[in-house]
DNA sequence: CGTCGCATTGATATCGCTCAAATCCGGTGG
DNA sequence: CCACCGGATTTGAGCGATATCAATGCGACG
């Protein structure tokens, strides 16, 4: 407990917040915290996944939140004195948790954090706008075009089963709707890699 | 121009900001600013709805963020230099903007502005994650479900034609859901209000 | 060499979208 | 007060797209 881990935490934060660090181990199905009980940290997830969730009456649960490495989870924990949501490790996990007291008094002494942090929070909510832009589109095909759109190409390393996570796509849809788009010629495939053909088939926007 | 403009304005803003807030009325359609344009201001929508778009080369776009009345747009300007997409306005709408050197000052020397103003970006993120995690969800039912359980009861003022919108369906699929929960059981509609069921046909959750 | 997970493709079922028509409701004007 | 109108709501029928189930190929790794 109590360790101080500099390496994984956002840059920003001030020592005197590291100081007060503590880490967190959950495995896969832990519990972070309860709903109803009174809101002492924010939680910072360095490996791992963590789910808020709302249990229905009927015993399924509706996932409110969702974060994995290198984000902060419940954020919004720092505005009111209870959770109203469980929080839950989707998979073993490691989270380092601030007391919401010492970071409210660093956000209001630190101006520089506290832009910083701020800058954090708008990166978080345009990656999250983006997002539900994202799967408010219907079709596979343009859910795939619009990520290469705003996220850019898709690195060689990274795997299809996860994208298809992303996209909100079951992984046999998305492979159907890549094989669609690289038979248009709208997408090339280098290896794993996904990026847009740089000469696509239909009007070209400005130039004849 | 320079009006100030306290009413529509979060209420944390300091004066000393809302001194250095400009409106802008635009028709739909009208662009509030350009893709590669310095960033000079960060941006409230008082009434109306901007979209922030980026365009494909075949003349089609991918819409990036979308905020309505009571919403920031596009504040992770605060973060870079230049624009990376176009905003348009949906509808006609009225806009206050904020110079980001003035807002980067005042959070880094107002605590209790930057706190607040982190507040809300976390209290939005919440709201951005939790409807991400909605539109994941395939199944109507289950997309009515999550809201309910996560954003309480439907107001009977609202129009379901929004409540759609807003779930990422159509207005006849969301009629049709509703038509389904309602046989079963599992919500109650009085007028246009809709509310969970208090007693769910399935299995309780704790007492027998 | 065997195994395992990921990628890929085929066949089928399910679900939501689209078009279309009927009803309801609030507001307006006679 | 009543007739009328427009938009929202509701229901029906058919289509298209995605999810699901199943089988195969492929590459890494032990």
């Amino acid at each position: 407990m109590t360790d101080a881990l500099p390496a994984p935490l956002p840059p920003f934060l001030p020592e005197a917040l590291r100081r007060e660090a503590s880490a967190v181990a959950l495995q896969r199905g832990g519990k972070l915290f309860h709903c109803g009980e009174r809101v002492s940290h924010i939680h910072f997830v360095v490996a791992g996944e963590l789910l808020a969730v709302r249990y229905l009456r009927d015993g399924s649960e509706a996932v409110m939140q969702r974060a994995r490495g290198g984000e902060f989870f419940a954020q919004s924990a720092m505005l009111v004195p209870h959770y109203s949501c469980d929080a839950r490790a989707a998979c073993a996990s490691e989270i380092v948790r601030l007391p919401v007291e010492a970071l409210r008094d660093t956000l209001a002494a630190d101006g520089r954090f506290a832009l910083a942090f701020a800058g954090q929070m708008a990166a978080d909510l345009r990656r999250q706008c983006t997002r539900v832009e994202r799967l408010r589109i219907k079709r596979a095909r343009d859910r795939v075009r619009h990520y290469l759109v705003c996220e850019g190409p898709l690195a060689a390393d990274a795997r299809l089963q996860d994208w298809a996570h992303e996209l909100g796509l079951e992984p046999e849809t998305l492979y159907r709707a890549l094989a669609e788009l690289e038979t248009g010629g709208e997408i090339v495939r280098e290896g794993r890699a996904v990026r847009l053909a740089a000469n696509p088939p239909a009007a070209p926007s400005c130039a004849g």
